[in-house]
DNA sequence: GCTACACTATGACGAGTGTTATAGCCAGGA
DNA sequence: TCCTGGCTATAACACTCGTCATAGTGTAGC
């Protein structure tokens, strides 16, 4: 067997996306990511010469780009279903793990770093979050919605749906993405439909 | 000077609370929150016998109450008063830091922690979402919204001002909460004035 | 005076971190 | 056959971490 690089190289990948968005990026560590995907350690800094920076940016990108594909498919029932998949896959990742994981995205963006550096992996997540808006916006708009109030909304379902995933996880409840979904899919039926 | 041992507490608490909203839990260390507060490391485990635990756990306590009682002052002048104070807290928070501080009760909801296991800290955090909750959704009931709606909007609102929060951090832009909180704002009025 | 006790100073323990270096493996091409 | 180069194995470096123990300080109350 040859080529099982990228195989290697993608679990690695994987399995920082998940440990991140459980622990967080600090206590996730390139020996334990290595040891889960059943990866040697040396091979970590083979594929990623970066080393945590980088393998923590393709992690983040690989979630977003997973959510991403995601939406694209479900938005094209609508901007409606689009919503309901998004709050769904949440709240299924969350149910699924017993509150134990969130989004790797999130917590990325609120972990420490340097005051005069700016981090590749939080350009990473703005692109993310940019990118899910975007899919969103777009949507709304060519379901009719007014342009600007689109933009806005989009924004408040991303910022919404991340803030009550940390939420269920702290209450160890689905209450708050539960009461968040239903305002968010009501104030989009009404966007939409101008 | 004789007492001011409870001025230590106080401050070591209080930098504990600062370095967490900075940089997260994993990645504040007791050695560095006691050298913050001018306060040698034996005295930590002296004032805090829980170790890290205990002193993250009134850490979020203590930020928790912060904001709880600016709240409290300006719910008084109405709901959307107390909702527009709550929103200018978190823009002031990310701005005067140049995007390095959030909210420590966010960052402790989505770090580490064993499967089996419900830390103190997380539970602290639970509570703290849960009292910003209701004391914005008493204020709208007091001003005549539908309880259950208000009730609903203020889970909206604790959740969409911690995700725009995170959202801003990571764009180095505070677009994400001006958005949400014209958006919340209008929602408010509207759920009052029923 | 002197004891009691809140607090400090200091150092150590074992474990874990990111990262680098070096030697070794083994399939593919010449 | 040899050699090359992607990958692995192993060990080490120089930290930092949470936590604990122990000896020492100084002030308050008797």
């Amino acid at each position: 067997m040859t080529e099982q690089n990228p195989l290697s190289r993608q679990q690695l990948v994987a399995g920082a996306a998940d440990m991140i968005r459980r622990r967080g990026l600090n206590a996730t560590s390139i020996r334990e990511v290595a040891k889960h995907a059943q990866t040697p350690l040396g091979s970590t800094y083979h594929y990623f010469p970066g080393g945590k920076q980088q393998l923590a940016t393709e992690a983040v990108r690989f979630a977003g780009d997973a959510v991403a594909r995601m939406l694209d498919k479900e938005l094209r029932a609508g901007p409606v279903e689009g919503l309901r998949a998004f709050l769904a896959l949440w709240r299924e990742i969350i149910t699924s793990t017993d509150f134990q994981a969130g989004c790797p995205v999130l917590a990325v963006s609120i972990e420490e770093h340097a005051a005069d550096e700016r981090p590749a992996v939080l350009a990473a997540a703005a692109e993310v979050f940019n990118g899910w808006e975007a899919q969103l916006a777009d949507s709304m708009r060519q379901h009719g919605a007014d342009p600007q109030a689109a933009g806005q909304l989009a924004t408040l379902v991303v910022a919404a749906a991340e803030g009550a995933v940390a939420m269920c996880r702290a209450q160890r409840s689905t209450r708050p993405l539960d009461q968040v979904s239903a305002q968010l899919e009501e104030l989009t039926r009404t966007t939409v439909c101008n």
